[in-house]
DNA sequence: CAGCTTCTGTAGCGATCGCTGCGGAAGTTG
DNA sequence: CAACTTCCGCAGCGATCGCTACAGAAGCTG
């Protein structure tokens, strides 16, 4: 049912499930995972309920899928930063990708990753587990990239990269909820420009 | 119907209404503001639903009350840190507060003015933006505490007292969110003691 | 065209949501 | 004791939750 797996026999779908995507993606980044319904989620989408569920499987493999694309989307500013030469253009990387992210006009302020289901009702409680995984994994590949910086003799041998990746991630998960709230770019580029001005710290 | 307004006439309260209030707190706590189903609330408190709403008018007046015992319990450890005697000691009273209360055993982790209600359903919005407000307090009165230690000579002079808290609170939200993904507290606390030995930083 | 597969709109499923009307039980006051 | 006030268990309100059965419409293949 996930897609035309008998290949192009039949009707073919009449919206474009990657846009549709999108816009579930940004129902919800704003109202998480629990808070956004099928009824504003397919509204949005521009699909009717059936569509949705024929094209998707169910509300939670549909946030798998946005999930996936958030990640490639508006968050592969990480995967990018892992990629910069030394420890410390990764964490500029990292904080000034955060910050852009989470307090992008005309989009949800900020992170998906984060806000989405931080706490739940039991039912949710596989979408909460999703995404302390998912957290879990971004500090897991800071921490693999400090440690190299490490072996490089980019970064002081007694440095600890996991603690040095916490610290990291730490702060980027205080700016997300910071600009959940309403704080703005500026301060909060000002805020990241300091804490980078003083790196490594840890 | 909040309190015995017109005396001590008539049947009096079978329950505890601090006792009450203190299990609704570790439900709203774990579960969010919505993920808290007012049958999880009252089976948790011990009572029924229309004793619930009898003492305390509804979920959301329910959740004002609780955010405020949150405020005086659990969370009393900022306005004792305020008082600190210097700048340094208050953010090193003010981490060890966040850390001690964001993964104490037996509690759920993590902060209730944080997680219970950073994205909801429309119909949540007030309890968003009231918890917005109560972090949007705490940030305030640490920049008005940092301002007198600038006035005071106890931080440097070209000190940003609205940027150095920004950064405390940012480092402090970000803590609660590691904690409410399960890390643990002996981490967060050596990572807090490296924050502090860099202080001010900013 | 016929025959087939797939999509999609309507309508509604059972369950749960926050919340309340009601009447008897329980404790107060005289 | 009687009279009164308040509490509380039962039952259920309308609305919404995630989800689905059904049937007709639509586009594919021969």
């Amino acid at each position: 049912m996930e897609k035309q797996q008998s290949g192009l026999i039949g009707r073919p779908r009449g919206f474009d499930a990657d846009e549709a995507l999108e816009r579930a993606m940004l129902v919800f980044w704003e109202h998480g995972y629990e808070g956004a319904s099928t009824a504003i989620l397919t509204n949005a989408m521009g699909i009717s309920t059936t569509s949705m569920y024929a094209a998707f499987g169910n509300k939670e493999k549909l946030f798998r899928r946005v999930l996936e694309r958030y990640t490639e989307g508006p968050s592969a500013y990480l995967a990018r930063a892992l990629e910069e030469p030394t420890a410390l253009h990764v964490a500029t990387a990292i904080l000034a990708g955060t910050v852009r992210t989470t307090t992008r006009p005309a989009h949800p302020h900020g992170c998906l990753g984060v806000q989405s289901a931080l706490t739940t009702s039991d039912s949710g409680q596989e979408v909460r587990d999703l995404l302390v995984a998912w957290r879990n994994n971004g500090y897991c590949c800071i921490q693999e990239r400090f440690q190299r910086a490490v072996d490089e003799g980019d970064l002081p041998p007694q440095t600890d990269p996991g603690l040095l990746a916490r610290y990291l991630t730490t702060f980027a998960y205080g700016i997300a909820v910071q600009a959940a709230s309403g704080v703005g770019r500026d301060e909060l580029r000002k805020m990241a420009d300091a804490v980078l001005r003083n790196w490594p710290l840890i």
